[in-house]
DNA sequence: CCTACCGATCGGTAGG
DNA sequence: CCTACCGATCGGTAGG
């Protein structure tokens, strides 16, 4: 069931709404199971139209990750903004994480699992957008260290850290028992070496 | 470049070779993304024999999944034969797991991610394939939690826990920083709480 | 397990 | 952004 027509060039931002309907696709299906048809026909349009906005289905991919690696930034840039407690603030970049890639439409994350898609120039560029996306994480965690709060802020510990953190994708069900808020202190405590006995129940 | 010719029927168990080679390609590549010609190939067949042996791409995925499953947990459960203490089994579970996951070449646990590829009958599968490899854990959880050295068993802990660990078959490398045994280390320290100083450099 | 093949689908393009 | 289309590839099958 196809959309309204388009009214030629009235039509703000198409390209943006490729964007998201193929990120959703791509997390949903996997990049390779998703035909450009199924994009397609998600913003109503024709099977070839997508091409006049993108050189090719990886194109799609690639700015789809860039898109959601940045706005998930920025989201996690505006939660920080003035919170000075480090273990606080490592609480709400975890809570800003999960509700990106739980809550938010374009759960971006996970995508990271479609980098293999991709050549090596489209690959340097994730890379260096979730470089960017580390980074505050990467100055809490030093903090943290610093205060021998946690043991290390070495490679090991933030490498578990997303680990946990981006498996729950896989398996968290917004209907289930556990809320996100649940979710976020369980992890937050795990990582502090704090009881959490609030969370025995879940 | 085939193999060599099979000798009508003296070859034992192609099968198994097949399950082996396409776990690898899904595992490397995805589901999708892997043609049963690149199975075919890889153990020496023409494009329609693995047909033979198999009714469907479909079916190579679940049959795959399934020995992995299996064969993990057998590896599993030789390894915490006689542990006595709920940590150390804790440890052997982790390293044991990890090493399936990271050193064996066959690495079942990734292709978890490819269950949505399988219709709901083979889903059910999968799923009491993996709660048979859940049982182990569940049960030394259950008995670290008794003894007050987690906070809970529940199952935010063990996905929590799964997590960290299978996410790590994405970003490990053999030949970087840091060893199979360190994870581990790493991994379990965060579990219990402990600080493992001897960690901070890795 | 191979040969030979089919129908369907897919990414992408020309030309407007 | 649509129409109309192409070449390639893919899962699967018949028949031996």
């Amino acid at each position: 069931m196809p959309r309204r027509k388009s009214e030629a060039g009235l039509e703000p931002n198409r390209r943006a709404e490729l964007l998201r309907a193929a990120a959703r696709l791509f997390v949903d299906k996997g990049f390779a199971a998703t035909t450009t048809r199924d994009i397609a026909e998600a913003v109503g349009m024709r099977s070839g139209s997508p091409f006049y906005h993108f050189r090719s289905k990886q194109e799609l991919l690639k700015e789809a990750m860039i898109d959601g690696l940045e706005a998930g930034r920025e989201r996690l840039l505006a939660a920080i903004a003035g919170v000075a407690d480090p273990e606080r603030r490592l609480y709400v970049l975890v809570r800003t994480h999960l509700g990106t890639l739980l809550e938010a439409d374009c759960n971006s994350p996970m995508l990271l699992n479609e980098t293999r898609s991709l050549d090596v120039a489209a690959r340097a560029e994730i890379a260096a957008a979730f470089d960017r996306y580390q980074a505050p994480w990467q100055a809490t965690l030093d903090e943290l260290a610093a205060r021998g709060r946690i043991a290390s802020a070495a490679a090991p510990l933030r490498l578990l850290l997303f680990g946990m953190l981006n498996w729950s994708g896989r398996w968290y069900r917004p209907d289930g028992p556990l809320t996100v808020d649940q979710l976020a202190d369980s992890a937050v405590a795990l990582l502090l070496g704090r009881r959490s006995p609030d969370l025995s129940r879940a």
